[in-house]
DNA sequence: ATTTCATGTAACTTTTATAGTTACATGAAA
DNA sequence: TTTCATGTAACTATAAAAGTTACATGAAAT
């Protein structure tokens, strides 16, 4: 399985956007992640099409966040980046003609929705601003964060 | 993510190895599954070590089931096969010294072990004889079945 | 107006995990 | 001693994610 990275890397950036009072460039924020600014602009594009980013082009330009966030969970992040497959185990064929083929993609199936279910639902219940809080007990200083 | 069949596959050939009589080679159980030998042969050697099936070699060699399928269950599958991943979500950088960057893996971290819990859980329910009746709750001739 | 800065996006390369293939050694039965 | 089948290393193919290059678009500053 080749993994996927890129809510981790959302959730990380619009923590750091939280703490800015001006629009962050793609540049910075891609060097402060150690990767390349057009990763950061596809990542934030499908962001801002949910209304979680608003972009400015041009001087003084740059990502802001369009709202609290309170009001925005780890589900809205997920979700807004594609949604794509949470589980890395799939089934080896998608239509079967056997019928123990189909038994098991049916039996894996069951199993795979509740554990996605109940991965979305932690999701849902966890808001970026309970995730901020958890730093600010931790730090009361600029200090140990990313360049 | 390129994803993970392994344990649809090794689910499938277990059951279908549970009709038969004789021990099947690697050849038949390839072609059945439209595939090389030496895949099956990788999969079932881990299934092997961990005394789930058995080999034969020379004239009347291939493999065979080691227990009964109620003695087996979907985990056991899914840890003989090494226990991989079971999440395509992974962290960017797994230990970073910003401090963000941490609460967001620890947040990450404690969502992902309550679904791969609940997944494994689900998987210790689930008997490979509990698979095998559902099969024939379907269907009680041998038609639909692999090739 | 025109220069500068920043996003927007297409096309390409790199990296890495899974799956599939080839080739050959090992060992058991006929 | 031949045949059949596993055991395994080394290699190739495929596909997904991430990173890179190049350039178009548009907004602000001069």
């Amino acid at each position: 399985m080749k993994s996927n990275s890129q809510l981790s890397l959302a959730l990380h950036l619009l923590l750091h956007m939280a703490d800015m009072e001006e629009p962050v460039t793609s540049g910075l924020l891609a060097s402060a992640m150690n990767t390349n600014p057009v990763v950061i602009r596809r990542l934030m594009g499908g962001l801002r099409e949910h209304g979680i980013v608003q972009s400015r082009k041009g001087h003084h330009g740059g990502w802001t966040l369009s709202r609290p966030l309170a009001e925005l969970t780890l589900r809205d992040v997920y979700l807004a980046l594609g949604g794509g497959p949470l589980l890395s185990l799939t089934h080896r064929t998608q239509n079967p003609d056997c019928l123990i083929e189909q038994a098991v993609n049916e039996t894996l199936d069951g199993a795979f929705r509740d554990a996605e279910a109940l991965l979305l639902a932690r999701f849902a219940d966890l808001s970026l601003a309970a995730l901020q809080s958890r730093i600010h007990a931790a730090i009361h200083s600029p200090a140990h964060l990313c360049a």
